[in-house]
Formats: structure tokens, C-alpha cells, sequence
RNA sequence: GGCGACAUAGCCAAGUGGUAAGGCAGAGGACUGCAAAUCCUUUACCCCCGGUUCGAAUCCGGGUGUCGCCUCCA
């Protein structure tokens, strides 16, 4: 049974979705104003790996994210350098469809972009005018939380709770320092659509609400972001959804916890950022993704480059045991062992529930991981050189079934034919071994190692790998 | 001030009542021409103080410390 925590009641739940079988998802996507660093990361990867897990047990998800086109710091942004505000979101929203490859993060199923849905977003704040949630100051427009009586359901906050904050900047126009905007009228220089209240554009909690209820209908299953976005975006999509539809919005709600640098959240504001763009000139961006599952999705995780060179490590681990069981499995070997190996065999299906189980219990991916380790162990115990090859077939199988599942091993075996001056060159050094001439055999791997493929002598013979 | 988390070995990190997973790093051993990979062995007064219980890292109360949200932010 797949359990996940919903933060809505902040009760570990039984997930059903609406319609069995089907899952309506959705997952704030990033502001493209700049490189996203890997605190966004985190969220985008954990909720890919998520996803990827629901996919896995058999649901058919259906996954949206919006990609935040037009805002202030966009606006910002494109004054700066003397562009436009169209071509700064251009720029790194392929920047980010970029990273986000490399990071092993599946395309969306549907990825809308806000200034591509004006009029879905004028006709959302249209209903909210018509509906009285909503009014209208010059040519901005508002929500109206004193009228939403469940305001703060999400954060589990009142609006008295919040006004005590003292946080919140006092604007004479708003109702309640609650209210955000949903249209803001245009200033010169701004982008700008033409609405019933002039000139403008939409606020930004707004998007979500109108191209969630496009995508997906207006109560769906998931919705998911960091947790910095409980509030005020999650809730005020919340007023804003429900006050439109009078239904439920959306029925689990998902987040992740911030990555953390020195103890402190990792930000753009604080300038402890490191984009994903950096990071990825320093590792592989597979090492970046291990790092970032290998802690619960709802737990703090320190960001440091000791954590990174230890996932470095982690992950060889696995590559190396993809590797010998990929040399274990060519079926041209002649298998004479079979006990242990039957053994083994017997036991793959408890990795795989160990594996499951933890997924199912809220998508614990580190625990997750672990099971991968116990079975690479125990492949490794068990197979020696010369153990049967559809034995290790299974077991290489079901370490990239279950690593897919994390969106990880992706490269798991895959042993390419090697170039032939690659391959002469082990064959003279296998000669010089032969002939006992450690010199010239050391030479030779040294040579190979510096373009990155590693040899290893086994019993069974020698084998190759590429450095990760 | 309000809301909410977190505190487990040198480091990272699972574990929501029954002898403390896993990874990285370290030490010793096996294998190897030497390595590499791998295997075996080895390292925890579970922040503190009370309480509940036959039994608590796990539940309750009280501390201490760290962090997040309450303003744009994944």
C-alpha cells in the first residue's frame, strides 16, 4: 500500500487517486530568470523520481509543469542587460530544459508557459470578479482572503496569525495585507496584455491555478514544490482554485524539503547558490542526482562537497557491480558453479519488495537506495567467475529496473565495442603478462587509464570499464 | 510573536515499541606480479533530563541546539 505524507492534514494517507488507475500531477516549475541552482534541483529531481515511482506501480501519470515566463525579476532581469524580458525567459528556459536533462529529469507532459495562457488566466480572474472573491483597485486586480474562509488550510496558519507576522507590507490599495494580486497593470516599459481592467499582467500564484485546471481539471491528484512554496504560493493557489470551482483543489499535497548550505537554506537572495550549470562542470550530474535522493525528500540535506565526492563513491559502486555482472552475463561463458547462484537467485525478489516497500512508504528513495547496496552485495558474494550467466542477467536486470526507477544506472553495462587500438593495446599487455614484463604491462594501463578506461584483472580475465 | 521541522558512528543517512540498515572515509585480512574491483572483519553511551512500558532511537512531558515559513524564492 503506498503511503504518502499530505501536508494538507500533515497525516501520513493511503494514496488513492480520483480516478483508479490515473494520476492528475502537477509540480511547480521554475521562474526563468536565471540558472537554476541545486536547491531547485532538489525538488524537480525528487518529485521526477516520484513520479517516475507512481509510474512504476502502474499508474498512468499525467504530468504538468508550468514554466513562469513573465515576472518581476524576468522584468528586472531584462533591464539589466538591455534585452527583452521575452528573450531573458528564452534563454533559460532552454537553459533549464538543459539541466534538467542532464539531471536524468523526464520531460513534462505538458510543459505550459504563462505568457502562452493570457486569456485562460484572464477568464480564471474574470470568474473570481464575478464570483465576488476578487476586486478590482485602478487597473489591478486582487483576491479578496477575508472572503475565503479557509485561508491558511495549507500552511495551518489564520489570517490573523499572519497579519501578526508583521511582515507583511502594508499596501493601503489591498483589503487585507493578505490580498495579492492576481493582474497587475502595467508600468511603462513592462510587458503587457489587454484585459478588462487594461492593460496588464497576470500576478504569479495565478498561472497555476489556470493552467492546472486546464491541464488536469479542477480537482486533480498530486501538487508538489518545494517547501518554501507553502506559503503564500500553495495557498493562495488553493483560494484561488477553490473559490473559483468550489471544489477541491487538489486532493495530496506534496513537499520537498530546502537543500541547505552551511546549515543555512540554499537561495539566490542569500548568494549560497551553486547552479546546476557549475555543479555539473564538477560532476557528473548523475553524482549530483544520487546526492540528491540520498537523503528523504521531507528530511534537511546539507549541501558540501564532501557529500558530493561520497555520492561520487556510492555510485561507482553500483557501476562497478553493473559492470562484473555484465561480464558475468555475456552468454558465451561456460557456467560451472550453480549452488550459491541459486541461491542468489532465490533471493532477488526480496530486493525488489525491500525496494518497493520503501518507495511506498512516502517515497523514502534513501531507504530505496539501500536495497540496491544489499543486492549488489549479495550478487557479488554469490557469483563468483564462474557462475551461470542468467543468473547474472537477472541480477543485472533488476538493478537497472530498480535504479530506472530512481532514474539512476541509466548507463548500468553497456559495453560498447571497444575501439580496435583500444583493444590491441590490451592485447599486448595481456602478451607482456604473459611474458612476465610488468613494465611494459603497467605502461600500457596507464596508457588506456589517462582516456578513461579502467583495467582490472579477475580471475575470469580481464575487464574494462570507463571511468565514471 | 505565530506556524512547522530537525538532532542517530569521523562524514552522509535509514530506522514511528522488541538485540542500531546502507553509503563515503579509515584500519586489518583475503585475492593480485603490483594495482583495481570484490569479499571478510572492525568502529554508535541513538542531544540532555524526567515519565509511560516487561521492553523506547522510536510514545509522552520538559529542556538545549540548529533550521525553515510567516516578504520574491524549488
Amino acid at each position: 500500500m503506498l503511503k504518502v505524507f499530505n501536508d494538507l492534514t500533515m497525516e501520513r494517507e493511503e494514496f488513492v487517486p480520483l480516478e483508479p488507475g490515473k494520476v492528475a500531477m502537477y509540480v511547480c516549475g521554475p521562474t526563468v530568470y536565471d540558472y537554476f541552482h541545486i536547491g531547485n534541483a532538489r525538488t524537480f529531481v525528487v518529485f521526477d523520481a516520484i513520479r517516475r515511482y507512481l509510474e512504476y506501480r502502474g499508474f498512468k501519470v499525467t504530468f504538468v509543469q508550468n514554466i513562469t515566463d513573465v515576472e518581476d525579476k524576468i522584468i528586472r532581469r531584462a533591464a539589466e542587460r538591455g534585452t527583452s524580458p521575452e528573450e531573458v525567459a528564452r534563454q533559460y528556459t532552454d537553459a533549464y530544459l538543459e539541466d534538467s536533462a542532464a539531471l536524468g529529469i523526464k520531460p513534462a507532459d505538458v510543459q505550459p508557459k504563462a505568457t502562452e495562457h493570457i486569456a485562460e488566466i484572464i477568464d480564471f480572474i474574470q470568474r473570481l470578479v464575478d464570483r465576488g472573491y476578487a476586486y478590482v483597485v485602478d487597473s489591478d486586480v486582487y483576491f479578496d482572503t477575508s472572503r475565503f474562509t479557509e485561508y491558511g488550510k495549507l500552511s495551518h496558519q489564520s489570517l490573523e496569525d499572519l497579519e501578526a507576522g508583521a511582515r507583511v507590507e502594508v499596501d493601503e490599495r489591498k483589503r487585507h495585507p493578505a490580498d495579492f494580486a492576481l493582474w497587475k497593470a502595467k508600468k511603462p516599459g513592462e510587458p503587457g496584455w489587454d484585459s478588462p481592467w487594461g492593460e496588464g499582467r497576470p500576478g504569479w500564484h495565478i498561472e497555476c491555478s489556470a493552467m492546472s485546471t486546464k491541464y488536469l481539471g479542477e480537482t486533480i491528484d498530486i501538487h508538489a514544490g518545494g517547501a518554501d512554496l507553502i506559503f503564500p504560493h500553495h495557498e493562495n493557489e488553493i483560494a484561488q482554485s477553490e473559490a473559483a470551482s468550489g471544489k477541491p483543489f487538489a486532493r495530496y499535497w506534496l513537499h520537498g524539503n530546502l537543500l541547505n548550505v552551511g546549515g543555512q537554506r540554499m537561495g539566490k537572495s542569500l548568494g549560497n547558490f551553486v547552479t546546476v550549470r557549475e555543479a555539473r562542470r564538477q560532476y557528473d550530474p548523475e553524482v549530483i542526482r544520487f546526492f540528491l535522493l540520498s537523503a528523504h525528500y521531507r528530511s534537511p540535506l546539507n549541501y558540501t562537497p564532501e557529500s558530493l565526492e561520497s555520492a561520487k563513491g556510492a555510485l561507482e559502486r553500483l557501476y562497478n557491480a553493473a559492470v562484473t555482472l555484465e561480464h558475468l552475463a555475456r552468454p558465451e561463458r561456460l557456467a560451472r558453479e550453480q549452488g550459491r547462484a541459486d541461491e542468489f537467485h532465490a533471493r532477488l525478489p526480496k530486493y525488489k519488495d525491500q525496494f518497493t516497500a520503501a518507495m511506498d512508504d512516502d517515497f523514502n528513495t534513501a531507504d530505496a537506495i539501500s536495497a540496491l547496496f544489499d543486492l549488489v552485495r549479495d550478487a557479488h558474494a554469490s557469483l563468483g567467475p564462474d557462475a551461470p550467466a542468467g543468473v547474472a542477467a537477472e541480477a543485472l536486470a533488476l538493478l537497472r529496473e530498480l535504479g530506472g526507477v530512481l532514474g539512476l544506472l541509466g548507463r548500468a553495462g553497456g559495453l560498447d565495442d571497444l575501439a580496435e587500438e583500444v583493444q590491441s593495446l590490451i592485447d599486448q599487455r595481456q602478451a607482456a603478462r604473459a611474458r612476465r614484463d610488468w613494465k611494459e604491462s603497467d605502461w600500457i594501463r596507464d596508457e588506456l587509464a589517462a582516456k578513461g578506461i579502467i583495467l582490472e584483472d579477475t580471475p575470469s580475465g580481464v575487464r574494462w570499464k570507463r571511468k565514471v
